[in-house]
DNA sequence: ACCTGAACACCGTTCAAGT
DNA sequence: ACCTGAACACCGTTCAAGT
C-alpha cells in the first residue's frame, strides 16, 4: 500500500477512510501510520498533527458539498427540496458533520445552500430581516435534525421503554396517539413533514 | 477536599464537576482522583471504568430534568413556552446534554415535557398519528437548535467572512437582507420565532 | 526535502497485595 | 469492604539523527 513516495494527500485520504468508517477516535497516529506503512513521524511531517489533520479533513468535506438545485414549483415545495437534498449529503458524511460542527464551520457548509434559500425567499415576498431570518429558520432546523438523527444512529440503539411512556388523561382517551408514540419515530416522514409546517409559516408571513 | 472515606456519590459529585465546567475530554480518572486525594484505583472499585462513570453522570441529569409547566392562554403560546424552558434546562449543561444525547438518551429527558406537549396537542384538536407527529417535531425542533447552538458555542469562533457571503441578484437588490446576513444570528430571537412558525403550522392542521 | 527510532509525558485499566 | 502501587498497553508529540 506503500509504494511510492508518502505524500500529504495520501495521508489526508487514508485518514478519511478512517474517519469516514469508524468515527474520529479511531482515527490513531500510529494506526494511520501502519495503514501506511510508514512511521509515525512522517505523517507529522505532512501534516503538522491530529488537530490541523482533522482541520484538513473537515475543510476537505466542506469543499465537497457544493451547490444545490432546487426543484418544484412553488418556492415553499423548493425550499423543502433543497433542505432534503442537504439533509442527504449531510447523512452521507455523519462523522464528519459533527466534525465540521465542532470547529464551527458550519455556516460555511451552508453558504452554497443559503444562496438558493435566499432566492426562493425572495421570490415568496420576503424582505430585508424577516428573510434572513427565515433562511437562518431552515439552516438550523436542516441541522439540528440531522445532528439529531447522527447522534441517535451512532449510540448503541435508543433503550425503549425502559421507562414507558406514562399513561396520561391524553392518551388514554386517544389510543391512536398513545400507539403512534409507542413506535420509534420515522425519521424521513418526521423531517419532511415539519419541513414543511416550517417553511408554511415562514412564508405565510410574507404574503402579509 | 477528602477528609472522610471515598463514597461513590463524592466521586460523581467530582466528576459532575468537571465534565460541567471543562467538558467530558477533561475527565480522567487520574485527574479525579488527583482532585479527590486518592488513588486512581480507588475510583475503580466505586464505579467501575471510565465510561460506567460517564453512564451514571447521564442518569442523573435525566432524572435532574423534571417536568415544565406551561405558561400562557392559547396551546400553541404554551408549547412554545414548553420548547423554550426546555431550551433553557439543556442550555445549562450543554455538555451533559452532548453526552445524553451520544448515549441515544434523548428521548427519556424529554418525556416529562413529552406529556405537557401532547396534553396541548390534544386541547388543540390533533388527534391520533398527526398529534404524535407535532409532539416529536417540537421535540426535535429544540434539541436540533440546542445541539446546533451548543456546537457553535463550544468552538473556538465562528470564521467570519473567510469566505464572505457572495452578492447575488437577490441580495443586491435587497441590502437590508444582505446586512441581516452578513450580522450573526441571534439565536434567542430565532429560536422563538421558528418554533412560533412551526408550531403554528402544525396546530392549524388541526383545525381543518 | 523527507524519513527514521528513541524518548517523554500522558492516558485507561488490571492485578496482586495490603488493611 | 475498601484502598494501594506497580505494571501493561496504548496514546500524541518532540527531537536529534539519518539520507
Amino acid at each position: 500500500m506503500s509504494r511510492t513516495v508518502l505524500t500529504r494527500e495520501q495521508v489526508l485520504e487514508a485518514a478519511d477512510d478512517l474517519v469516514r468508517q469508524h468515527g474520529p477516535d479511531a482515527l490513531t497516529m500510529r494506526g494511520l501510520a501502519a495503514r501506511l506503512g510508514t512511521a509515525v513521524t512522517s505523517i507529522y511531517w505532512h501534516v503538522g498533527n491530529r488537530e490541523s489533520l482533522l482541520d484538513a479533513l473537515v475543510e476537505r468535506t466542506v469543499e465537497e458539498m457544493g451547490a444545490i438545485q432546487p426543484t418544484g414549483r412553488t418556492p415553499a415545495t423548493r425550499i423543502v427540496s433543497v433542505a432534503r437534498r442537504l439533509r442527504g449529503e449531510l447523512h452521507a458524511r455523519p462523522h464528519l458533520i459533527a466534525m465540521v460542527h465542532e470547529r464551527g464551520l458550519t455556516e460555511r457548509v451552508f453558504l452554497p445552500a443559503q444562496r438558493a434559500l435566499v432566492r426562493e425567499a425572495h421570490t415568496a415576498g420576503l424582505r430585508g430581516a424577516r428573510a434572513a431570518e427565515a433562511v437562518r429558520a431552515v439552516q438550523f432546523q436542516v441541522v439540528g435534525f440531522v445532528l439529531v438523527e447522527c447522534a441517535r444512529g451512532l449510540a448503541p440503539a435508543e433503550t425503549p421503554g425502559r421507562e414507558r411512556p406514562r399513561k396520561t388523561a391524553s392518551t388514554r382517551k386517544d389510543p391512536a396517539l398513545a400507539r403512534a408514540l409507542a413506535r420509534p419515530a420515522d425519521p424521513d416522514r418526521l423531517f419532511t413533514a415539519s419541513m414543511r409546517a416550517l417553511v408554511k409559516s415562514l412564508l405565510a408571513q410574507g404574503g402579509t
